[in-house]
DNA sequence: CTATTTCCTTACCATTTGGTAAGTTTAACT
DNA sequence: AGTTAAACTTACCAAATGGTAAGGAAATAG
């Protein structure tokens, strides 16, 4: 029997529940399976993660590490006004092409009154905040339109989710090379973007 | 003991499951709750429909005849080209919003892998395919631009899905005037549609 | 070498789940 | 009235699930 690696028996378990969570939900998913395919016995994945919601929320949490560190790099960089969001949706965009497993996992965890949600929502709130602030910050100044920035960002949230379903839908219907339509969204996003921020964008109404 | 109302006592279960599939997805939801909810036992759920599958697939496939009909009628209006696009996805917005637990059910039925994605699929294909002829028809004779009509519906499709997502983020998040997210998608969606189809669309590359 | 902590296992369990089998009641037909 | 079929119920059950309790091995510390 071959003892264990050196990645540590709590990361191959946290990329496994991530998978399963992301692919076939919380529900469907069994500790019981996730540890068998594992070599392992349940009582190990309980043992580091105490609970079922517990291992949903550890996944949650790594996979939302993943995101704010990709967002505070972006948010480091000296970039101003539209550049600057432009380079954050751009960011997100290929994240969610590079890990796809996130991308399913956002939206398994979106549902409100899923388990889950709430975790996902006490980690957004600090950079929904965050970024609010800095949008009613430059609308002051006059770099942004005047708007509701929580209604921006949050249908540029739900853009980027709904992408998850539609890459699956895409595969699911045999079409592979799935890039095509994820330009088109992202493109569509940008323009969105534009239209309700950048002050500077004439409108054709 | 009350006796059977006139809507029958399946209807009833057909709603009560529609709505908990719908919100709480397939496998949270439990035979035993639908049945307690209704005053009645679970078994009386199974006589109707055998298996808690073939419950699922009974509510998508009244879903889809609910849809379907819709959109017999646009069809069988004599709206020409670009113009009966429109209507169709005016006629699909406006059932969303009637009816939101059908999106919901369409969300959760839309991931691949789900339990009732097949009968989807099944149900849509027609649908899909007399769409896909139609469009090539019309690209024949000039009346739209040349693309892949399946790319097309189904970047269509997944758009309408991902309202689903969209509608209840944003209830979540304490904005109940809804209408306005909604708008907006379907203007996106309509600008989709133009670019992609409509040959006498001046483009703006 | 011993003590302790970390990591993982065996054993077990309460509950829930979808589902089967076999009635029982209600309505419909003849 | 008597037969039949439809609609529901009571009684059960096998399997799976998340979780508890307790113990064994293995590394680490003193």
């Amino acid at each position: 029997m071959e003892k264990y690696e050196k990645f540590g028996t709590k990361e191959k378990i946290l990329d496994s529940a991530l998978e399963s969570f992301s692919t076939s939900g919380f529900d469907a998913t069994s500790l019981d399976v996730i540890a068998k395919s594992l070599g392992v016995r349940k009582q190990t994945i309980l043992y580091h993660f105490t609970t079922k919601k517990g291992l949903l929320n550890a996944v949650v949490e790594r996979a939302a590490e993943n995101l704010i560190d990709s967002i505070e790099e972006v948010l480091n960089s000296d970039l101003k006004g539209w550049e600057r969001i432009e380079a954050l949706a751009r960011m997100i965009f290929r994240l969610a092409l590079r890990e796809p497993l996130l991308l399913g996992l956002l939206r398994e965890v979106s549902r409100p009154g899923s388990v889950g949600s709430e975790r996902l929502k006490i980690l957004m709130t600090p950079l929904m905040d965050r970024a609010t602030l800095w949008m009613q910050s430059e609308m002051r100044v006059g770099r942004m339109r005047r708007t509701d920035p929580r209604l921006v960002i949050l249908s540029a949230y739900s853009t980027v989710v709904g992408l998850a379903t539609e890459i699956e839908v895409l595969r699911a219907a045999g079409i592979e090379q799935a890039l095509r339509p994820v330009a088109i969204r992202r493109r569509e996003l940008m323009r969105f973007l534009r239209v309700s921020l950048d002050p500077d964008y004439l409108q054709s109404r």
